[in-house]
RNA sequence: CGGAGCGUAGCUCAGCCUGGUAGAGCACUUGGUUUGGGACCAAGACGUCGCAGGUUCAAAUCCUGUCGCUCCGACCA
């Protein structure tokens, strides 16, 4: 490609709109353009760059098995009734409705189409296993779309699927899948590592992601660099040991603490109880139903984990009015020491690291009163304890015990086994050997390929540009002659050098712009390309 | 949706507080000079000042509403 002809703008300054290096980056160099918030058009080097990093999802796909098909983008939402999501993953489906009125959603995900193929199609244990996957847009109503291509209302995903007849052969689906993923970031030039995650409103038993380490990354992981544990902050466990019991004391003994509302405050003179002896109480509304957690002072509620452990589909705290209807005090004298909701049984969840803890603080359900000497186990009824804290850095890796760390990272793939959730709703059933008829056992499977590309971008930059990987760089070597006049000897090197290049197949871009050389030098360098010659006299002369 | 900020030329921004003929740099067009690290000279083109309403003799500027964009939070590939 001679420069001249494409359509590169770069721009000398970022835009405005951006704030992160990888979407400075992809604007400047030209690569993407905005039409609106977490809509993108690619232009052409853009679009180059994304076919590289397609074309090596694909071959690692086709390598461990996996089928491409194609799958409607517009889809009808009674599949999405039987699977259940129409409601759970209705914050994120884009609706549409034909001229005739009947509505229609935009893919963000393919599990039903999929499901629904395999359930006319596979009858027999015969045809498995299968796994079948396709690179296509995928439409997510974000709620608030972030960076560019990172979090996009629209995005390209590569998602597959796959149907065992066991667990079993389920499980070693996955670990194809994981094995390609881990070669297909490796490929992309990127250095990625695979972390335990949780599974969301997708569902299912096991699950991984591929985190790209960045500063920028929305993720929090926790690790350990002495044993390789990783974990999704969501999901990650530490060794932390339970809350030390002390000698049995006195019985609980209610106390004044006016104006105290806060765990720091009741840390302080003249109450000097320790975090880590205090009980916080906070109230959810889990699919609607009240509960009360319970978690030590010195820890943070997980959410996630709360949803996981429950398995609420919905989980948002208490509002204060809701509090003191339920409770009659408010937020900060909270306890859960003989309270019961005022409407029907309460229940109580209570993290682990409570387990026997006693000689405990925690509030009185009376505004500007607390509890003291309270045993969580004599004094507080727990309707079941669950892991509901957020580990931090520092504590004991749940494997080895070293010191974990903390760090944030960019997700750009998640693979899931599924089980027969899909399977089960969907009727994706088989006859196996002895004619009983048994649900597909699936996973599946996805890469953020646009993100994936801005992801090489935040990983690979420096300060004049983007530094592209060789394998999805848009054009491997870019030649830059400094005069541009035909018949001058550095423009007719320039077109032989570009003439046998491309007979061998490398992609050349070739500089034909009649700019100053500092011009052309700085492009190339903010676009990114691997490999640069330059042909001017001095260069011919030697 | 909650919190914060921003909308003036293709891009980066000034002007707004204190109302009175819409600006700069870069980019673009033409001519000339220049040519190994984002050149220079001259001439030129480019604006419903996001949109709507209000106040005023007069609004980019003040007021109200609205739309859009960005960041923090809830969501995820």
């Amino acid at each position: 490609m001679y420069w001249s002809k494409t359509l590169i703008p770069t721009l000398r300054e970022a835009p405005a709109e951006a704030e992160i290096a990888s979407h400075q980056l992809l604007l400047r160099a030209g690569l993407i353009r905005k039409l609106a918030g977490g809509v993108y058009t690619f232009l052409p080097l853009g679009l180059r760059a994304l076919r590289k990093i397609e074309r090596i999802i694909r071959e690692e796909m086709d390598r461990a098995g996996a089928l491409e098909v194609a799958m409607p983008a517009l889809q009808p939402p009674e599949i999405w009734e039987q699977s259940g999501r129409a409601q759970t993953a209705s914050d994120v489906l884009f609706k549409v409705k034909d001229s005739a009125g009947r509505q229609w959603f935009l893919s963000p995900t393919a599990e039903e189409v999929i499901t629904t193929l395999a359930a006319g199609e596979i009858n027999s244990y015969r045809q498995l296993p299968k796994n079948f996957y396709q690179v296509s847009v995928k439409f997510r109503d974000e709620i608030r779309p972030r960076f560019g291509l990172m979090r996009a209302k629209e995005f390209i995903m590569k998602d597959a699927y796959s149907f065992d007849t066991t667990d079993a052969g389920a499980m070693a689906s996955y670990q194809k899948m994981y094995d390609a993923y881990a070669r297909i970031f490796a490929r992309c030039g990127l250095q990625s590592f695979p972390v335990e995650a949780d599974t969301g409103v997708i569902g299912g038993s096991h699950s991984h992601e591929f985190m790209i380490p960045a500063a920028t990354g929305e993720n929090e992981v926790a690790y350990c660099e002495a044993c390789g544990y990783a974990a999704n902050i969501e999901k990650a466990t530490s060794g932390v040991p339970a809350t030390a019991p002390r000698e049995i004391g006195a019985a609980v003994e209610k106390f004044a603490t006016p104006g105290v509302v806060t765990i720091e405050a009741l840390a302080k003179e003249p109450y000097k109880v320790a975090a880590n002896r205090q009980i916080k109480t906070l109230v959810y509304i889990l699919d609607s139903k009240p509960v009360l957690i319970l978690i030590r002072g010195d820890d943070q509620l997980n959410e996630t984990k709360l949803m996981a452990r429950t398995g609420a589909t919905a989980a948002r705290p208490a509002t204060p009015e809701e509090i003191f209807e339920l409770l009659g005090a408010h937020p900060g004298s909270l306890g859960a020491v003989g309270s019961t909701f005022k409407s029907g049984a309460k229940t109580v969840y209570a993290d682990e690291r409570l387990r026997g803890a006693n000689e405990m603080t925690t509030g009185a359900n009376e505004d500007g009163f607390h509890f003291r000497n309270v045993s969580i186990e004599r004094d507080i009824t727990v309707t079941q304890w669950f892991d509901l804290r957020t580990v931090n850095a520092g504590e004991p890796c749940v494997k080895c015990a070293k010191p974990l760390k903390i760090r944030r990272a960019i997700e750009v793939g998640h693979v899931f086994k599924l089980g027969t959730k899909y399977s089960e709703k969907l009727n994706a059933t088989f006859l196996d050997e002895t004619g009983a008829r048994k649900p597909a056992v699936m996973g599946c499977y996805g890469i953020g390929v646009t993100r994936t590309l801005q992801a090489v971008v935040e990983q690979s930059h420096d300060k004049d540009g983007i530094v592209w990987p060789l394998a999805v760089a848009p054009y491997t070597v870019c030649i830059t002659p400094l005069s541009v006049v035909p018949g001058s000897p550095a423009f007719t090197l320039a077109e032989k050098i570009y003439t046998e290049l491309t007979a061998q197949g490398v992609d050349v871009i070739l500089d034909d712009r009649d700019d100053r050389p500092g011009v052309k030098f700085k492009d190339s360098e903010l676009v990114g390309f691997p490999i640069r010659i330059g042909i001017g006299e001095k260069s011919l002369a030697k």
